[in-house]
DNA sequence: TATCGATATGTTTATAAATATATATCGATT
DNA sequence: AATCGATATATATTTATAAACATATCGATA
């Protein structure tokens, strides 16, 4: 029987889940990849569903998250801002934080 | 439009979540109440379901949380076990510790 | 032994979330 | 203007989850 303590972190905007590891590591791919379509599918995620996180980033945020070009030499496109390289450091350092925290507290599981 | 910073805890057992912030509401209510019914209102939870949380506790960790009794002179009742105080007090400092880091990290909010 | 309030559990209905299917759009290149 | 790969979006289907409903069980007490 294996038994784990989880701590995860998100942000909501008005009460609405916006950001959290699903959409870090489409950012990610989204950087790796340059397209959001193979950044998709390596996250074994529909297209459609990648699509419309990224649309909820870019229209709930502040500032575009994601640029996406459709047509072209390669049919289209996808590449990440300033603005999402910036969360993505940020979100990182804190998701490291509570992985540490995370290993100091195992012993809680002690009591279960 | 109102950011928030979200972190939270959780105990799995084989990939299946076992104990967290519901949980640990409702033993506490149990506790107060004496009821597992009562809890369950309390919580705006149906019976059923609340009961089936507790069953699951029961039986899938090593030691029983609560004690339930049904019939005798008010019909039946709920008390939870020395093992769930115990779990509960750690998972209440955990949440708490994990409240201050929120506190303290609230300027990744600025990046969103 | 009939009552009462709480536990115990099955069945059905409604709602929401995830997945699948289909089709339209775009624009540099050929 | 035809092609191609990727974005854009609607609609349908399936699956999962939750809520609602119904009923059975128990045992001290009166």
């Amino acid at each position: 029987m294996e038994k784990k303590l989880r701590i995860r972190c998100w942000i909501t905007l008005d009460q609405e889940k916006f950001f959290g590891p699903g959409r870090l590591q489409l950012l990610t791919l989204i950087q790796s990849e340059g397209s959001l379509s193979k950044a998709a599918q390596q996250m074994g995620m529909s297209y459609k569903k990648a699509w419309e996180m990224i649309n909820d980033l870019n229209s709930r945020g502040s500032q575009p998250y994601v640029l996406l070009k459709k047509g072209g030499e390669k049919g289209g496109g996808a590449e990440i801002t300033e603005h999402a390289r910036n969360l993505i450091v940020k979100f990182e350092k804190l998701s490291e934080k509570l992985e540490k925290i995370t290993e100091e507290e195992v012993e809680i599981l002690d009591s279960i």
